[in-house]
DNA sequence: TCAAACTATGCAGTATGCTACATACTTGTA
DNA sequence: TACAAGTATGTAGCATACTGCATAGTTTGA
């Protein structure tokens, strides 16, 4: 479990970015009950992975909304592997297709 | 040769975008000098496809300074023709990657 | 001919995604 | 124990990419 100062430099993401995208939602850390002096909150390497995942779908046009979608479905327990690829799948396929669009354009 | 209205219905880009897209520079449409009573822009095939681009360009993240990068080389006579598409693919790789990376996601 | 539709220009406003700043408290270490 | 470094919270500002509105002029069709 880590600090968000720790989870910046793991990540490369600034700490005003990612509590940007814990306030939108996007994951949540969690603060220690034992802890009565403060209200640190620690992130976990699930965290990391969410993080991971934003940076690699907005670089190819996913916005933070299209990015919830996913991470909500991909991490709900109730809805079957099958289920969850299918929301991370849809974008995915749009994607593939103007892809290849654009690469039939470097024919022209 | 079509004028603001047409260009909109033929490509589904609202007028107020295609205006803003002129004057951020990402093409020209051409008033007709021997018409005297207005200035009235028309836009030829070209802007037609440079609209596609952006659309697709869009999609899969491009920024409008990058596509405004790629129609500038694109449709500069002077560079070759390898030039040209390395300027595409430079980014094209890059999502390239990062759709790999989404892809390999999903057996998580 | 006159009203509807279209065009140009300019500027204000909005949504998204950050980024910076101020304030205040906590922790680690020399 | 002092002081740098880290943390939380809130709010303002900024860049990008539109979107809408007001104003004014032009064109087209009944």
């Amino acid at each position: 479990m880590k600090l968000i100062h720790q989870l910046s430099k793991e990540t490369g993401i600034p700490i005003g970015t990612i509590r940007f995208y814990e306030k939108s939602g996007l994951f949540r850390g969690k603060t220690k009950e034992e802890v009565k002096t403060n209200n640190y909150v620690y992130y976990g390497d699930e965290v990391v992975e969410k993080l991971r995942f934003i940076q690699m779908a907005k670089a190819v046009g996913f916005t933070l909304s299209e990015i919830k979608e996913v991470i909500d479905a991909w991490y709900k327990k109730q809805i079957s592997k099958n289920a969850k690829i299918e929301v991370l799948d849809r974008k995915l396929l749009q994607i593939d297709e103007k892809i290849k669009e654009l690469k039939a354009f470097k024919n022209k």
